[in-house]
Order: structure tokens, then sequence, then C-alpha cells
DNA sequence: GTTAGAATGAGAATGGTTCTCATTCCCGCA
DNA sequence: TGCGGGAATGAGAACCATTCTCATTCTAAC
């Protein structure tokens, strides 16, 4: 995983609202980079070993999710999990255990995705909406709950 | 939209887990039934015109749920939506406005359904994961907020 | 009708998140 | 190398959706 390369283009993103990469958000974005799946503040407070403060860290991710960074999820009933943003990571979807509220990421076949963009597009054309993303949201139970 | 079935049904749910089905509930479940997509707290007390208390609307809501006859429903900040489960109102899919929250239906294709359906099925055989469900959820801008 | 379990209503409590404010940091400029 | 100002930080209070508590009322079954 090309961490400069990330690093770089995330602070691009940054300055480029005159905000900067501090100590806090490398942090953030590094625990990001390296989980499997969007994480909660408490999930991310756990990675970093609570090396920021609370009010700081929800800070950050709101910083960062302004300057496109990282992108909200809200697949869990209370809680609102971040990770970093399409355009970082690349397209992916997300299996949720409904029991214990653990998110990872799975890819989805070519052919599916193309079809599901497909879809998306015609109800760009048709309806009185315009769609902007997708999410297909796999729910079940993980290994550890079942 | 056979509304006597729909109370049929939902009060046999809840006969089931010795729940009644009181005048406060039924009011819940025919708000739902007439949404045309799920409905946060806030929102159903405004459909209802604050006829019942928050603490009963939220307990109604608890109760429904674990009967099965409402699911909730994750898509934007903070708030948890509901909307009559599928067993009741059949599959669909969501068009979340990114701007306002506003939650709507979808149907998709049946072709795409069944591709989305072999996709979750493999990955069940596959996986460390047993899908239960999914979710395509589309996000956009709806008509007012374009 | 009585009675026990279920439901209700009001308000307090909880928990995730956001806000406030005083302090500290850091970049650009002298 | 020091200054000034906007940005960031840390601690705690505040906020808001949701849940809990408890006393009261309803209702279905005997």
């Amino acid at each position: 995983m090309a961490i400069s390369k990330l690093d770089r283009d995330v602070e691009q993103a940054l300055h480029s609202r005159d905000s900067r990469y501090t100590a806090g958000r490398r942090a953030v974005v590094a625990a990001l980079a390296a989980a499997g799946g969007p994480l909660s503040a408490a999930e991310l407070l756990d990675a970093l070993e609570a090396t920021l403060p609370l009010s700081s860290l929800y800070r950050s991710l709101n910083v960062l999710e302004h300057a496109g960074v990282i992108e909200p999820h809200f697949a869990t009933k209370g809680v609102t999990r971040y990770e970093l943003a399409e355009w970082l990571q690349g397209h992916h979807h997300h299996l949720i255990c409904v029991q214990c509220g653990a998110v990872d990421d799975v890819a989805i076949p070519p052919r599916l995705e193309a079809a599901v963009r497909d879809l998306v597009d015609s109800i760009g054309s048709t309806a009185e909406f315009t769609p902007t993303n997708h999410a297909l949201e796999i729910e079940g139970r993980c290994a550890r709950c079942l």
C-alpha cells in the first residue's frame, strides 16, 4: 500500500481547503487505511489507543469529511462509521453483521457492478432523482457471530 | 392496499408474542403503510400530528420491530427510520437524498434483482459470512433539493 | 367484576456527537 | 530569528435522538 501517495493526496485535498494535515489527522487516515472496513469514532479511538481526545477526533473526522477525504456510513444503529473516500480506496460494497454491527469491505464481480451502474443511470434519466452514488449492503452474520 | 389484511397480519404477529394491537400501534402501522418510504420517529410524530407521546411512539416502534412487523433503516446520520417488514410490503430498495435525508422506495428490474440475489448467495457459500438480506441504496438528490 | 399482565404518559437518564472557549501550534512574512 | 494571525487542540458543557423508570390506566381472561 503506497502510504506516501495516500498522504500526498490527502494533504493536497486538505490544503485546497486551507486545512493542515496534522499529526492527529494523519493518525486517523492511517487507521482508516489499515482497516478492512469503515470504523466508528469509538473503534478509531480504540485503534489509536486513545492517543487523541474525543473532541479532537470528531473534529478531525468532520474536517476530513468536508475535504472529501473520508465518507460517512450509516449501516448500524446510532453510530456513524467512516472510511476513506472512493477516489482514495476504490469502489466497493459492505458486509454488515446484524449481530455485532461490524462492517467489512467486499468487492462484487465487474459484470454485476456494471449492471448496477446501468440501473442507477437509468433511474437518473427517468425519475425525479439524480443519483450520485450507490451502495450494496449485504446483511448477515459474521464469522465471530455464527 | 388491503388495509384489513395488513391489520390482520400485524395483529397475528403481535398476538404470537403476547402483545396487543392497540390504537397507538395501529396508527403507527397505518402511517408507515401510507408512506412512500421509511419514516423516522420525528417524521412519524409529524404524520400522526403528535397524537401520541414520544416515549409511547418509541416503545411502539420497539415492540413492532421485535414482532417482525417493521424493520429499521439507517441511511442517514443520527436517525433511525422504520418501514413495514418485507413480508408485509415486498422487497424493494431505496433512493436516499444526501441533501435533505428523505428516503423513497424504488423497485429494481427482476433481472438485476436475480443477479444480486445470486451474488449474495455466492458470498454465503464462500466467505466467512452468512447473508440474510441485502439492500441497494441509491444516493443522490431528490426533486426538491435539485 | 376482579385481577394480572400489558400499555401508557411524563419526565429523567443515557450515549453518541457537536459546540464553546481558552490555549497552543504552525506557516508566512519581516 | 522573531511576530502575527489563522488553524488546531483539549477539556468540558451542551445537544439531541433514543431509552429507561415508575406510577397509572387499560384490557383480556377467568
